[in-house]
RNA sequence: GGCCCCUUGGUCAAGCGGUUAAGACGGCGCCCUCUCAAGGCGCAAUCAUGGGUUCGAUUCCCGUAGGGGUCACCA
């Protein structure tokens, strides 16, 4: 068969080779040691917390050896994709950090000199690849039906054969250039399939960047290449963009692992040498005391933006995705408290190869440390933007006084032992609403231990002696005075030295305050919250409370 | 079902032939403390299972079970 004239019958507008294609997208002009990884998502919905693991580690080994990442949209399958996929997903690595060197940098805005990236602007590529696999006889156009494929997996079936299009099953692969012709032109349409060199008793091996050595069955199977409407598959855009891209590290779901002797095989039959191969294991959930995938339709926390509308602070996703990814983050985070995470020297053997279950509790303990780890102003300006689009009565009472709000975020954050006790940005409502009067509900803790007419008197007296103190100390030494003077030990010692000689102690003193003023008996340091309401609004709340529990 | 991958406390996990089987989160207890948070100290809790190999198996080999993945003109 004239290979050639079959060519040119299938691609008669190709007119560029391989060769062409090499000459426009040249071997990137980079050090040995550079990696040139992607993420290769398409755009079927929002951005999904896997994806992101995905997408930080390619980035990182990009990065991290000096190398690019790049972004590439995988638009190849019209049916499942969305209108905004695209742009969801950039909004996603965007708003987690991710820096993407090449491809879709931004909204609308495409980088590089390997374009363009969106596959389905890539059509001629491909086909002209395809066109060189035909001449060389190594694809051919498949014309089954639908339902042809389908009886042919029932045989199969019955047979207890491997399914698919391969052996003497694969009716298309022997038909002569006059059968090709003709059925062209009764305008039937067809796909155009890989002449599979596989044998069954085969098997091939490759080298996984975090599994090791894989063997698997070579493929025997006529895969796909082209669909029918010319459009590539999933395998082969793989392999032609990875080549012409020149990508070195392809890192991936571990859901390819199956595929990697199909596009091992392409790859040979262009003619082109394959990129190193890494595949992640996925993030699993539990379920039912089982696992399984993190699931898009059945749980919130899949979407990307899900952290977002929570107020988890960005990094402290990333790090718990970094410590996810690798055991000794946790270490380096230690040792280095403040330093970026960008810092962190991800290592691809050193993940793990089962999926492991994604721990909401874990995240929350990552994000209060990391929250505080940052100043008042960081907490202030980040709650802020935060609040600005979920919270909108919260972003006007924080911004209404800047300073007011940064002192209040500044409650025991000394460096040395900072406060922890938000780990998300919608936890500054409940956790500070005693700081704003709008949001002050009127609602009391309890006071166990202390009678209703101690309470007022201690009140009564601390109203009329309330000043100011210029510090924690001479407050608190104050606060001893209307201890003793209603029958409670100046310090909690003496108390427990001997009980029966109090009413109670000056920490039970401290508490009728710290209710009056915050409604709760577990608060802050109650200095600075009365210093920083101020000493009108301390007293409006004394009166309040007083007026509450009469 | 075929093929492939995986299996150490509740969770993330270190381990790579001899260990009291790290560490972190969570839990519990104690200490510190004007409450809480934090911090300090401590406790409980793990090698899926059966065979080998070996003087010795968490570690190596085989089987079994369980979990996951894949077998499309989806990625």
């Amino acid at each position: 068969m004239d290979y050639k004239k079959l060519a040119e019958l299938l691609f008669p507008t190709i007119d560029k080779t391989p060769e062409d294609y090499e000459a426009i997208y040249p071997q990137r002009d980079l050090d040995e040691e550079a990696k040139i990884t992607r993420f290769a998502p398409s755009p079927t919905g929002f951005l999904h917390i896997g994806g992101l693991f995905a997408a930080l580690i390619s980035e990182r080994i990009a990065h991290q050896s000096g190398g690019k990442f790049i972004l590439r949209i995988e638009d190849t399958d019209k049916k499942r994709e969305v209108d905004d996929g695209v742009s969801k997903i950039i909004e996603g690595l965007k708003s987690f950090g991710i820096k993407i060197d090449e491809g879709f940098v931004d909204f609308d805005t495409e980088e590089g000199a390997y374009g363009p990236y969106k596959q389905s602007q890539r059509a001629e590529i491909y086909q002209c690849y395809a066109k060189s696999l035909v001449e060389q006889g190594l694809a051919y156009p498949c014309f089954c039906s639908e339902e042809t494929l389908a009886k042919i997996r029932e045989e199969q079936e019955a047979e207890k054969i491997l399914p698919g299009y391969h052996g003497k099953h694969a009716y298309c692969r022997d038909l002569s250039y006059e059968q090709i012709e003709a059925n062209i032109n009764e305008g039937k349409s067809y796909v155009l399939r890989l002449k599979s060199p596989g044998s069954e008793d085969k098997r091939i091996n490759f080298k996984d960047g975090i599994r090791g050595k894989i063997e698997l069955p070579e493929n025997i199977v006529d895969v796909v290449i082209l669909k029918s409407d010319g459009i590539p598959t999933y395998h082969f855009a793989h392999v032609v963009d990875d080549h012409l891209m020149r990508t070195t590290n392809v890192i991936r779901g571990d859901e390819w692992i199956s595929s990697v002797p199909i596009h091992i095989q392409m790859f040979a039959m262009l003619g082109l040498k394959p990129p190193k191969y890494a595949h992640i294991a996925p993030i699993m959930k539990e379920d039912d005391g089982g696992k399984r995938k993190i699931s898009k339709r059945k749980d919130p926390e899949a979407a990307v933006t899900w952290y977002s509308d929570e107020g988890y602070p960005v990094d402290g996703v990333i790090e718990y995705l970094l410590n996810l990814a690798n055991y000794t983050f946790e270490d380096f985070r230690r040792a280095n408290k403040t330093a970026p995470w960008t810092d962190f020297k991800l290592e691809m053997n050193k993940m793990s190869n089962s999926g492991a279950l994604f721990d909401l509790v874990k995240l929350n303990d990552i994000c209060k440390n990391k929250i505080a780890s940052y100043t008042a102003d960081k907490v202030y300006t980040l709650a802020a933007d935060w609040a600005k689009q979920y919270d909108e009565e919260l972003y006007t009472l924080l911004t209404r006084d800047e300073e007011y709000s940064t002192a209040m975020f500044g409650f025991d954050r000394n460096p040395d032992k900072p406060r922890k006790d938000i780990g998300k940005w919608s936890e500054v409502r409940g956790a500070f609403s005693f700081m704003f009067d709008e949001l002050f509900d009127g609602k009391y803790d309890d006071i166990a231990n202390v009678s209703k007419e101690d309470i007022c008197a201690i009140l009564d007296t601390y109203a009329d002696t309330y000043e100011e103190a210029p510090d924690n100390n001479e407050w608190f030494n104050s606060l001893k005075d209307v201890a003793e003077k209603h029958g409670f030990a100046r310090e909690v010692k003496e108390y427990k030295q001997n009980p029966d000689a109090y009413k109670g102690h000056v920490g039970d003193v401290s508490n009728v305050i710290r209710v009056a003023v915050t409604g709760r008996t577990k608060s802050p340091d109650l200095y600075s919250i009365m210093k920083t309401l101020g000493k009108e609004r301390v007293l409006n709340r004394i009166s309040a409370y007083k007026g509450a529990i009469a």
